[in-house]
DNA sequence: TTTT
DNA sequence: TTTT
């Protein structure tokens, strides 16, 4: 998981919907947010106050995913640290489109925070662990040996199939379940 | 303000008290908080959960501090964004001592967060200093105007004393109020 | 500046091209760039490494952005923070195109870093405005004229005494004083 | 790994001295790396240039150590993202002191930035990957015990098949595939 | 103790 | 389009 760079997004901010939640051939969750953080400032004309609101496109995975679409609601309040990814598509006459997402995967974070409309009060704050790149072999873990079993996998879920399932998702059948 | 380096602070947490709030001779504010900030894991060995708790002492000036003390309360639930200080002092016995906080100055960041104990629920974000006034003119860039005109002291509070005030705080009489 | 939620791109980066920098009607730099971060991980099937590499488009304003248009080059590294904006624009075709940049306004930090293939080595870090050092010219923020039209550069360069006094210190004195 | 809260530092700086490396009982890397962060500024009296240094205490757990050892050096620029840890102990009189300190385990980031003294320039990001379970095993690093003594050999470098293999394709190309 |  |  070497890498030149960072990119780091860090938002705090409120659903404007419930989560979308999707699952690929492998099972493994996909949420989609729509996050919106917002800036007031007092016009320096008019003296009133002013507002804008910024929307942010938000694509989770694996079992911070199912966890969004567990508790995370219109109006919560979330905590979220991703990466920003831009991928191009094309709309119904062809022509190229492109959207800029804020990825939360293995290696993002995410804390509900109190307060929203739907959310739960308080919150926890989940991190995936591992990295994208690593999910071949996060697939083991907690597989054998005595250290760390029960490591991965009960974090991420059931059985130790979760992160693998996950990963296999997003490996074998990509191109066909996730629209990006 | 050029600066070699990053030294950055993100800390959401909840106050293990309610803030403490002083003034230097020159009226500028200085809140002390004290912020939890928990992590939680499976043992791997007992398969029991176990967590442990970080106390992170935080030091706000300026307008900032005023809002904390004015509406953080214990339990509140706060997005802090700080540096990193460690200051030297002597104990009773004469002995060094060392103590490292999260410094949020004019350039931090704190919001409040929904569904502390003490805190409002919901929450505004300030920022000390610059920013938002700049907003519209980020929109506008290059339609001049005068806009911003009062821009600081607008976002600090009344009448341009307030960021002024602090300065003088600091500058004057750092030595004798503030205790590092 | 109060604002409900953050909204944070922290980059580590290399320019893709020389910075374009242009001018608003009153004076303020803009500079474009197109930063590169990439990952590598090995592909758990084949074993072999692969490589992504995502890019950023960011804009600069201000002061920050006269640095970037002076020292950054093609091939640079730079740390960049930011937030996150999406704007709507037409095509020729009349066409609704979105497109999602990382904006290093006034509230955003710059620093170059060594290596790059156009970048001096070493490098320096700018924040826009103030910090808590910066107190004394911060104080003046507002005070007098039309400051600040034109976004940016009165904030960052003109004749008051605050921020502007720093900034002389780099817009005139930079060549001589830092080794970049 | 659920988590409430939020505790993140993110530094770019230059190393004050080589890394010291040890290990603990497992076979585990631990590097301690000594950090400067500075800032620089106009003194608003006498409008002298004033600069005042940080130093950070950063401690580095397992693969991330092993390649701060190896390839950074007093001099060398470095980005790094961690937690802030504070740890209470006596000195030889029986005092309690403590010492705050940035720690870089699995969940933590370190990229290798160019231009140091003695780094090499250019360099790549490491995440060491997966999480909270480790926890437990921070507190021990190097005294050993049973849990996670060796730290983090054994999600790092063990007999796993996972993150271990992972690692290994580092640790055993490390020098051949990367080009720092 | 670094770096500029 | 960068970098390694």
């Amino acid at each position: 998981m070497a890498s030149r760079g960072i990119n780091k997004v860090i938002l705090v901010g409120n659903l404007g919907n419930d989560p979308e939640i999707r699952y690929t051939a492998n099972g493994g969750a996909i949420a989609n947010l729509s996050i919106a953080t917002s800036e007031q400032w007092k016009d320096r004309n008019s003296g009133e106050m002013r507002e804008k609101t910024e929307w942010h496109r938000v694509v989770i995975f694996g079992k911070l995913a199912e966890i969004a679409g567990e508790y995370l609601r219109k109006g919560s309040q979330v905590y979220l640290e991703g990466k920003l990814q831009t991928r191009k598509w094309q709309d119904q006459q062809g022509q190229d489109k492109y959207t800029t997402e804020v990825i939360v995967d293995i290696n993002g974070v995410m804390q509900m925070l109190g307060g929203g409309a739907g959310g739960r009060s308080g919150g926890d704050n989940y991190q995936q662990q591992s990295s994208q790149q690593n999910y071949g072999q996060q697939q083991n873990y907690g597989q054998q040996g005595q250290q760390n079993q029960g490591g991965f996998n009960q974090n991420q879920g059931g059985g130790q199939q979760s992160a693998p399932q996950q990963d296999s998702g997003f490996s074998d059948n990509f191109d066909d379940d996730i629209p990006f």
